[in-house]
RNA sequence: GCGACCGUAGCUCAGUUGGUUAGAGCGCCGGUUUGUGGUACCGGAGGUCGGGGGUUCGAGCCCCCUCGGUCGCCCCA
């Protein structure tokens, strides 16, 4: 190597909004996913894999060709043979597209989980990165307040088993089915015309781009106002009203807690009835820790058949950063510290055979041996294990918690 | 796109009103001690103080630019 300053090679530095995960937050994210699968499997949910890139079509079709999230922030890139890409920015999209492509309308009511990074071009801040993984749940095909309700109850059920149900609560509301929004939306478009000198600058753009955001502004001045606008209840067809009581009988029976949001909207217009947000106060600006509901229009803006469907998303570092120490449990098995050369063929052969009883074992066996064993015992693990020569003989040690020393010792017995 | 704060050793950080040769802990390497032991001690390697320009007799410290990070706003599928 040389010393020569000038001779240094620039460091590559990772992308903007590109995490690298080891040790603690990488097992986190590991035990998140474990949960999650175990779960969906309690409830019926297959796993589903779709592609990491679709044709950038999927994508702005159905979340509107001129949005600003189609139109600044997503992946997208032109491929060899000059055809728009997009790193995928959410999974029920592609999963859409999966749905009509593959003709999985013979499988409906289909109910499906996957996991895996998503990408989205947006200024990283606590709680959101450019790459960043999602667990995602959705079923396809059904129009039922049963499959809402399930849904929830599986995403309230993943939230117990990750011990992060503490501080956080299932907000929901319902946007009606399609005559219901649009009678909504125009009394709401009304009463923020009314009050159009009050509001801040920021949501009088929101009244002409985007009026039901008003709704969740964050702005103290527009609170008031947004407060003060009419509830959807006044608006929902008596269909819309049955449905939504369907999910909430739903819940109550199953011993889900829900508050009502009456604030809670969806910008796409695809979305229906169900809306949903379980949210906590202990990841900064970003609270939302798993969010969806029904998205009817969806597949039909896709080209495909009118099928409706309804689902959910949780990302995985959110969820990671919120379960609590005691619950990763990041040891091995067993270690060795080899503390004489001599004795390596024989702590190679403990390894093969603790490994072959289903024993997960690494060794210590670099730099100074008399250093070994304390290197060693750094490691986490259940039991320690010291392989040296004394006498010209083998000499062989465990200590650790008693279970795991007990296994290990009758294992070695012979070596 | 906008705003605030922060960039000093591999990591976490200290560094006086601007003043000799920039420090600590952890980690790494070596040695000594202990010798069924998770210990202690000694030593070593490792820094263009993010980068560039400026002010000054003198800059890690002050000013400007730039790059990067963090948090927030906007947006949130």
């Amino acid at each position: 190597m040389s010393k020569d300053k000038s001779a240094k090679i620039a460091t590559p530095q990772p992308v903007r909004g590109t995490q690298d995960m080891l040790g603690d937050f990488a097992d986190r994210f590991a035990y998140v996913v474990d949960a999650f699968e175990r779960v969906r499997r309690l409830y019926g949910f297959k796993r589903v894999e779709v592609p990491v890139i679709e044709p950038t079509a999927v994508f702005a079709r159905s979340l509107g060709e001129t949005t600003d999230v189609v139109s600044k922030e997503m992946y997208s890139f032109d491929d060899r043979g000059g055809e728009s890409i997009t790193l995928r920015p959410e999974f029920t999209a592609g999963i859409s597209r999966a749905f009509i492509s593959n003709g999985w309308q013979q499988y409906a009511p289909l109910k499906v989980a996957t996991h895996g990074p998503l990408f989205r071009y947006e200024r990283p801040q606590k709680g959101r990165y450019r790459q960043f993984h999602q667990v995602d749940a959705e079923v396809l095909g059904s129009d039922s307040p049963l499959m809402d309700t399930e849904l929830l109850v599986f995403a309230d059920h993943l939230l117990r088993e990750l011990g992060v149900s503490d501080g956080v609560t299932l907000n929901l509301n319902t946007l009606g089915d399609a005559d219901s929004r649009d009678a909504w939306r125009a009394a709401l478009v009304e009463h923020f015309q009314a009050h159009r000198g009050d509001l801040s600058e920021d949501s009088l753009v929101r009244l002409d781009k985007n009026p039901m955001r008003i709704l969740d502004s964050k702005d103290p001045k527009d609170r008031p106002i947004a407060d003060s606008a009419p509830d959807i209840d006044a608006y929902l067809t008596n269909e819309a009203q049955d449905f939504f009581a369907a999910v909430t009988a739903g819940l109550d029976a199953a011993g889900v807690a829900w508050k009502r949001d009456a604030r809670l909207v969806r910008g796409l217009d695809y979305y229906r009835h169900t809306a949903f947000e379980f949210i906590t106060d202990r990841l900064g600006a970003q609270g939302t820790v798993l969010g969806g509901g029904r998205y009817d229009g969806l597949i039909e803006n896709l080209g495909g058949p009118a099928t409706p469907a309804v689902g959910w998303a949780a990302g995985i570092e959110r969820l990671a950063m919120l379960v609590d120490a005691e619950r990763i449990d990041n040891r091995i098995d067993a270690v060795i510290a080899l503390e004489d050369d001599a004795a390596l063929a024989q702590a190679q052969q403990a390894m093969a055979l603790l490994r072959a009883e289903g024993i997960s074992v690494e060794m210590v066996a670099n730099g100074s041996p008399r250093k070994r064993y304390d290197k060693a015992a750094k490691i986490p693990a259940h039991a320690l294990i010291s392989i040296g020569m004394r006498d010209g003989a083998l000499n062989r040690n465990v200590r650790g918690d008693n279970e795991t020393a007990k296994r290990v010792d009758a294992i070695l017995q012979d070596i």
